[in-house]
DNA sequence: GCGTAACCGAGACGGTACGTCGGGTCTTCCG
DNA sequence: CGGAAGACCCGACGTACCGTCTCGGTTACGC
């Protein structure tokens, strides 16, 4: 009687049956655009492995079975966006940079499903430990793909090698955060050249 | 320091009877102990407000009468260790944002349980739309005071009178934010003068 | 939207709210109501706690805190037809426990929604410890109660005073739960004067 | 004879594989022997499909090709140990049903597995109706094959030749069923006899 | 100086979601 | 083709909290 109430998005009108002793990928893709979905429906409270199953005519265990928490498969739904990651070798450290925050981080995030993903993710990490080891571990990896933001500066010559690649990274990413889980991206995107300025150049005119 | 805190609760012997048509300032006192101990028990996730109710021996009512929120009683508990809020003037703006993060920020956060209540507060306004307002307005309300460093440095005539402060101090604190919710505060703690010297001077040897 | 769906049986049209820090009669009775309905309806088999809630409008909480296991509810919902209880007295020991033989038990079981309720009972008494205990106490108290029949057949001088009534009683109950654990209560309602005959007289023509 | 049962299933030590187009009977024991286990262990609650197959490290489906319900299986178990089946033939009615009562029914089941193994298939048969058609099969079978006990009786001129062998032994299996199912076969079998002269004599001393 | 209004504790209420267990079905792969 | 393995959907389990409500009782205040 209510079997075309979630067919609001979904094509797969039939039951969805096992395919033999191995993971069914039509039921890991259902999943996950019911995750996306009710995230972007719903929102971040509204985002529970219950409304998940359901959206997705799954069961929970079939969730639970590959996914252990909801971070991981939040993770998994902000990693299906994560395709052009390459950084684009603007020609300079501050082109770059401001390239990193403006498009990769800030202007990536706002508006997008991808923003509200990635704060329920750093909120989950607050209250969940082993939620907090995925984060972690994503973003000592993602630390370590973008400081070659850096290191192709060090290479070009444009600043001195033996400058704290991770740091300064840090300070950006930092910011990126801070702006993100306050909810003002939008705003935070109009001063981003300031802000990367700041970083490379500090403060200016400091009497020292 | 976290011996006595339960006894605090417990010597509220007997029944805490309503004292007429107003506030209860035992039963406020005991709430916020409660939640107090609560924290530093079961940390964030075993904090609602169930627990506190039971743990305060009060009824919950009592409680989302005072506090429309978690966040809101959270934010209380974290109130009440920030006392001593005054920014000691070291003289020099360097001196003085070294003190501010690595005392007044990491140093306040790490290891004590206002860093967990602050990272509970910030994970909760992810979630929820009422306390992100109530974390934005506190936030706000800071920021405004902590930019005084800035301005006691302009007027020292340290830095240019069209240095935009609030940017500094978003950078100093979206740091302390980022270490702070990756668990990292110890940590952080050893770098608080690069960090600083790298917002002051922006990256040394830089070629522009 | 769904608000008359589940309303087939059920006058309570409106939300039932908590009436207090005691329990809400109207709940309990909507309860046993459902619970009636679901065993009427979809059988032993049917009858799960999950069901009962639904049909209820009820949380499964306020369920738990009042019955603790299904064989509680259940033997409460067979209770509820346990009005008349007086045995008649029909001035015999053989009509007595005719009639308690046929009306009481087999022609109480028989077809009614008791019959499946007791079968019910008995079944989840095999599996959960906890149900036998009161299935043993219930059953040890109707047995109490019915030995009766035998001390008022003493009292009238049919029998000696030394008569086991306790296993008299034991055999008719055996048998009645026999036939109706096997299904065969339509069966045995037409033998019940030979089995009652058998029970006071023995084998006739026993050579001994 | 139980220390070792355990041991059966675990000398197969490696994976049992197909042995081609026909059923294995190292299959077949190995599930008889884990379900076995498996209710000795943790009795009739414990008892599933699952945790048969996990111990007999067979598929599920192995399992449910071959036996359709749970009952089947648990049957299967039971059979097992019926074994010794003839009665024997004590030289009168009175002996030979204390004996049937005393060691063929109540002591059979009491404190071994078989006992369990009934109780369990009693209270499938009240809920599944597959099972149920199991269990009257069985029993009118077992009913057909005691029943020659009277008969026995009658040839040896014991009983009239138009009594109800088959009311007697329902008398007789009834009481053992109902202390079976209240779980106080230890005790009946301290009063086997009474029981048997009760059913062969009745009341003695009726006033009729 | 007495009603009344607001507070207090307690705890039941209808709910939602949790994470787990088991049911019975299906398919693939291996022997 | 039989048997293992295990994934699949599904439903129920019993628990924890949620936020709301009503209760009985207790003052302090306003009329």
């Amino acid at each position: 009687m209510t079997s075309e109430a979630e067919n609001t998005t979904e094509t797969e009108d039939a039951t969805r049956r096992s395919i033999g002793a191995r993971r069914n990928p039509a039921s890991e893709e259902a999943i996950l655009d019911a995750a996306e979905a009710v995230l972007r429906e719903n929102g971040i409270a509204g985002f529970s492995i219950e409304a998940v199953a359901r959206r997705a005519r799954a069961g929970k265990p079939t969730i639970y079975r590959w996914w252990p928490h909801r971070t991981a498969l939040m993770l998994d739904v902000y990693k299906r966006f994560k395709n052009a990651k390459a950084f684009p070798d603007t020609g300079s450290l501050r082109g770059d940079l401001v390239s990193f925050l403006g498009d990769h981080l800030l202007g990536f995030w706002n508006g997008s499903l991808c923003g509200t993903v990635y704060r329920a993710v750093v909120a989950e990490a607050q209250t969940d430990q082993e939620a907090a080891k995925v984060l972690n571990a994503y973003h000592a990896d993602r630390k370590a793909y973008s400081t070659r933001i850096v290191e192709r500066a060090k290479a070009r010559g444009e600043v001195p090698a033996d400058t704290d690649a991770a740091l300064v990274m840090d300070l950006v990413v930092s910011y990126a955060w801070h702006q993100l889980l306050l909810g003002q991206t939008e705003e935070a995107l109009q001063t981003v050249p300031q802000v990367i300025d700041m970083i490379l150049k500090g403060v200016p005119g400091l009497r020292q």
